[in-house]
RNA sequence: UCCCUAGUAGCUCAGUUGGUUAGAGCGGCGGACUGUUAAUCCGUAGGUCGUAGGUUCAAGUCCUACCUGGGGAGCCA
């Protein structure tokens, strides 16, 4: 007998058809006669009630059946007597796969703290939170990969262990077959790295751009989506030292193509959740407003689906980098003082401001653009007024900059110059620069974070959560 | 890394200005109940109070250090 998901046995089950399902007790109810099971197997939100007949069933075999534990259950399929489902099973064969002892298995039925089901993130899958959160991580992924497939775009893995640490984006993991107490020592007493693995020193990679960029100036678009590493101490709710990126990279792109491109994909992710995710958005959008009950009215958030409507139906705000500065200092909590960081034209701005932009003053993303060249990296493409870069940042609600992309510089004189006041050894980036040598042309690129965006799309505030097994400072089991 | 905050039963928390045998709800276990919806009712077990020092006649409560969690900031995606 074919076992059937309970996602379909709940969409397309016919009544008075035998079923057979397996998946793990969620719940067990009962009186002297007759026991509910909520059995659920990870294909949805949704339980399928199991109805047993206690006199049909071993006393011994229906007192295993706790919560955690695995069965496979064979019965007629019929149309519930109960108010909470349309159909159930009605149970004549009970399997017991799997016990789960009730006086150790952690994840019992009730109200779990985030902190708590973290601590136990073997186990925090069979939350329906968690549930809701990792099919939707999934079908993000899958929508990414979809998109990019449908304009052409050609998927390139670029490498996870490299040599080059020229975007200075933080601080690297190293990669070494050494044994840290008995490294092989050159002449002046230090690590002999040609002893190494690799002959030089490695590290994990901070990001597949510049390969990315060796790619799409031949395939035309590329995307990468892969892991990157970060060895900051950062103890923040957007932060992981293990993440997922997405980086397309586009010849013949200018900044404009790039802004367009951004929003069109993440407006098709968003319409992609909407369309698809409708149980696991209903279910988490509710979590979030049951948290946030307490709260004062305008403090709390926007509804989940509603917030992704918006988004969708908003038109992005696209300003340069100048006229936020204007605009922050026309603000109220800039006449007020009420801004911890300054404002002035060449400073970074600080996630208080981003969010004035986002959240008061457009209520809608804002794509910022042509930030001074100093706060930049040295590959984005030069104005002409010699101060700013043609960069690009988009900035979301609540999570800040989700986003963050430029133009290229195409121009190898330009390129040369620019790596040179930034102190980035050109000769080791050879390669790099051999794409500004040979056929150079315009194009552009961006970075989207994959934690922040399913943070953003399941509501979830804590990155920690939209990963399976998080990685952080002092932070790394499972 | 900095600032704030917390660590008491499996979980969520209470524990008065330091003062006898450390409490509750949920969960677990036992029982009751003719279909329940994280069911309900009755009963019951369960704690070296994060770790190490210190102050005191007396520390869950005060002090110091460390560990771990959470929130905010920085760095960034």
């Amino acid at each position: 007998m074919v076992r059937l998901k309970i996602k379909d046995i709940l969409q397309n089950g016919k009544t008075g058809e035998k079923t057979l399902v397996k998946a793990w007790v969620r719940t067990k109810r009962g009186s002297k006669n007759v026991n509910f099971i909520a059995l659920n197997d990870g294909s949805t939100i949704h339980n399928l009630q199991i109805v047993a007949d206690t006199e049909k069933f071993d006393e011994h075999l229906l007192r295993e059946i706790n919560t955690g534990a695995a069965l496979a259950v064979e019965g007629l399929l019929t149309e519930s007597q109960g108010s909470g489902q349309n159909v159930e099973l009605a149970a004549e064969k009970i399997e017991l796969l799997g016990k789960a002892d009730p006086e150790k298995y952690p994840i019992q039925p009730k109200k779990h703290t985030l902190e708590f089901l973290r601590e136990n993130a073997h186990l925090r899958f069979r939350t329906n939170t968690f549930g809701a959160v990792f099919r939707m991580r999934h079908a993000m992924a899958f929508a990414i990969h979809n998109y990019f497939n449908q304009k052409g775009f050609y998927y390139l893995h670029t490498p996870i262990i490299t040599a080059s640490d020229a975007e200075g984006a933080g601080q690297m993991f190293r990669v070494s077959t050494f044994d840290p107490l008995n490294p092989p020592l050159t002449e002046e007493g230090k690590p002999d790295y040609s002893k190494d693995f690799f002959g030089r020193p490695t590290n994990l990679t901070v990001s597949g751009q510049l390969e990315g960029e060796l790619g799409a100036l031949a395939l035309g678009e590329i995307y990468t989506f892969g892991p990157t590493f970060r060895a900051e101490n950062s103890n923040t709710t957007r932060h992981l030292a293990e993440f997922w990126m997405i980086e397309p990279e586009m010849a013949f792109y200018d900044l404009k193509d790039n802004m367009d491109l951004a929003e069109e994909f993440l407006k098709y992710l968003i319409r992609y959740a909407l369309d698809n995710c409708r149980d696991d958005l209903q279910f988490l959008g509710n979590r979030l407003s049951q948290e946030e009950k307490n709260k004062p009215k305008e403090q709390r958030s926007m509804d989940l689906v509603e917030k992704l409507e918006f988004v969708l139906n908003s038109e992005f705000v696209r300003i340069t980098y100048t006229e936020a500065i204007d605009i922050l200092k026309n603000s109220k909590p800039y006449k007020k003082k009420k801004f911890q960081f300054p404002v002035d034209w060449g400073v970074d701005l600080q996630s208080e401001h981003e969010r004035y932009l986002v959240e008061k003053h457009f209520k809608c993303p804002v794509i910022l653009t042509d930030y001074p060249k100093a706060i930049k990296a040295f590959y984005m493409k030069q104005n002409d007024d010699d101060k700013t870069v043609r960069a690009m940042d988009v900035l979301f609600p609540q999570i800040g900059e989700i986003i963050g992309g430029s133009q290229r510089e195409e121009s190898l004189e330009k390129l040369e110059k620019r790596m040179d006041e930034m102190n980035i050894p050109a000769e080791e980036m050879w390669w790099y620069l051999d794409t500004r040598r040979y056929g150079s042309v315009v194009h552009s690129g961006f970075g989207l974070g994959f934690e922040r965006f399913v943070q953003f799309v399941t509501g979830m505030g804590n990155i920690r959560d939209v990963i399976a097994f998080p990685r952080t400072p002092k932070s790394a089991e499972f």
